[in-house]
DNA sequence: ATAGGGTTAG
């Protein structure tokens, strides 16, 4: 375990990392004088030691390793320095509050009271922005949550502001902890000062809804005005837009009826239970929900005629979308960036690349100003037509018009990229991204995961995983099955037993395929005993399979939060 | 604020 002998948790380093790191030196730096004789260990002296014995020149040996122009970025200094080898996988935790927080949260607690109990003994500095941090880390995870949430009240100096009330009670919402949501809200109110708002009640609303208690929902709205919330079109619409999400568009309907008459109704009202009955298919009763807004005085805006659209393009019913298109020309009303984005996005899929383009054309003709989300759709369709230079020309619209790209965007560029084999441009935009302040997420490593495996890139492979680790990126089953895979295809298979290792210790169970084409491989290569090593750990997933799914889960959402920063061997 | 967001290789 790379440790500082004075602080125990000054370093420390993921299996997946030092296995890397271990196989790469064993193949870069023992040259064929000398065998693989990498400590095993992960040790550190021994490894400074073992380090110091190698020249750096032999670190710098670059074969696998042709990028010159983002060499030095991707490069670990590792790679040059091989003292640094060392600190490059080390991520030093200096134990600021949310780490020394999340540190106790993540020990399995029986109950918020434990929690609480187990921080008594510490006193912090909070702020409602670290709280709001810590309960964002472990919004998953009612237990310590709400455990900490209770712990921070007692602090001196500390309040939470109503929004950290409104989360908490979110968190509380999605575990179905219903009595102690409700609870919470009741000691929002005593507190007084309009703790409770139409925030914190349309959560209430949201959670119960999704938990199909729609009855408890509609009655929370009832009796909205105890907390001082008003019983409003704002209230009303929050709790049919609630209903509509949870897949009840009947109820939404029922109350609009109930309600119909003593509240003052709004547009949006109306859209609501439009957009409810276009998503549920039913486009009659959409339509006669437009009749009924028209005889309240309301006219059908853009938010009511896209519904119409988006429901006619799932059907890739275009005929029907210009039909639409065509009305709301009648009634002066414009299509906006969404509606266009609907429609080209829709005929992308449909593989009508061409009309898809038109849509383009005709969005900038009628002067609607395309976004960052029109964009990310229509690189992504071009992306897949194979207009490789297309993309680039429209990034370039965009840096041009000062329009930023999002995760999306820069995800679906790289995985463009991936897909063609251009390495250098891949990783090009990672880099921009990251020089961009945009926060990758998982999705956007897995193109770049599998091309660095086709290519038998190990360093940069190296250098990835360590990208994802520091941003905070859990890897999950699914990338575990794909390095597999990737290996295997190439060869690479003491690598690719080890991640297959890590996938079932971490409680991933190995889809059969991967464990069919890694047995396979190993076959081919007579490694008898990696074979039985792989049959024993599948065996051992299997169990883990049947006894327990709930641990695989847990699993998931522990290494989520706390990222895949765990001491090893 | 009520509408838009791509897969899993072969």
């Amino acid at each position: 375990m790379l440790r500082s002998f004075q602080n125990p948790n000054l370093y420390s380093i993921s299996k997946t990392h030092f296995k890397l790191l271990h196989y790469f030196l064993s193949n870069h730096l023992c040259t064929t004088t000398e065998p693989t004789q990498v400590p095993e260990s992960p040790d550190l002296p021994n490894w400074v030691k073992f380090l110091d014995t190698k020249h750096p020149e032999a670190a710098s040996s670059d074969e696998d390793f042709v990028i010159p122009s983002l060499a030095k970025w991707v490069e670990a200094p590792m790679l040059k320095d091989p003292r640094k080898a060392v600190k490059i996988p080390v991520v030093e935790i200096a134990d600021t509050d949310i780490d020394i927080i999340s540190k106790v949260l993540k020990n399995q607690h029986p109950s918020p009271e434990n929690v609480a109990q187990v921080l008594s003994g510490i006193v912090l500095d909070l702020s409602n922005g670290l709280v709001e941090r810590v309960l964002r880390r472990f919004s998953n995870e009612w237990v310590p949550a709400f455990g900490f949430f209770t712990w921070a009240k007692t602090q001196t100096n500390y309040r939470h502001a109503p929004e950290v009330y409104n989360f908490m009670v979110d968190i509380l919402g999605k575990a179905e902890k219903f009595d102690i949501m409700w609870d919470l809200v009741v000691e929002m109110d005593q507190i007084g000062e309009r703790y409770v708002s139409l925030d914190t009640m349309s959560k209430v609303m949201r959670r119960l809804a999704r938990a199909g208690r729609y009855k408890e929902a509609i009655d929370a709205f009832r009796g909205i005005e105890r907390f001082g919330v008003s019983k409003d079109v704002l209230s009303l619409n929050a709790l049919m837009g609630a209903l509509v999400k949870e897949r009840s568009v009947e109820l939404a309907h029922e109350v609009f009826l109930e309600f119909k008459e003593s509240i003052p109704l709004n547009v949006s009202t109306f859209n609501v239970l439009i957009h409810g009955w276009c998503k549920y298919r039913n486009l009659d009763v959409a339509r006669k929900t437009m009749e009924e807004m028209e005889k309240h005085k309301f006219k059908p805006d853009v938010f009511s005629y896209t519904s119409l659209i988006e429901a006619y393009c799932n059907d890739k019913d275009f005929r029907k979308v210009a039909e639409v298109l065509g009305e709301m020309k009648d009634k002066g009303c414009e299509p906006n960036a969404v509606t266009y984005t609907i429609i080209m996005h829709a005929l992308g899929k449909a593989r009508e690349i061409t009309k898809a383009l038109e849509i383009y054309e005709k969005m900038k003709m009628s002067g609607c100003i395309p976004d960052t989300s029109f964009y990310s759709s229509l690189i992504f369709l071009l992306g897949k037509a194979g207009r490789l230079k297309d993309v680039q020309e429209i990034v370039e619209d965009m840096e041009k018009q000062g329009i930023k790209l999002d995760v999306l965007a820069y995800n679906t560029l790289i995985n463009i990229a991936s897909t063609h084999s251009q390495e250098e441009v891949a990783l090009k935009w990672l880099k921009k991204m990251e020089e961009d302040s945009c926060k990758p997420d998982l999705k956007t490593y897995a193109p770049l995961l599998k091309l660095f495996c086709r290519k038998k890139r190990m360093r940069v492979l190296c250098f990835l995983l360590d990208h994802m680790f520091k941003n905070d990126i859990g890897i999950e089953g699914g990338t575990y099955a794909l390095l597999v895979r990737g290996l295997c295809m190439n060869g690479k298979l003491a690598t690719a037993c080890s991640f297959f290792e890590e996938m079932v210790l971490k409680g991933f169970a190995p889809k059969d395929s991967t464990y069919s084409m890694l047995i396979k491989e190993l076959e081919g290569k007579s490694m008898q005993k990696e074979k039985k090593h792989i049959e024993r750990l599948m065996l051992q997933a299997r169990g883990q399979e049947i006894t327990g799914n709930d641990s695989a889960m847990s699993n998931v959402e522990e290494s989520n939060a706390q990222g895949p920063c765990v001491c090893v061997m």
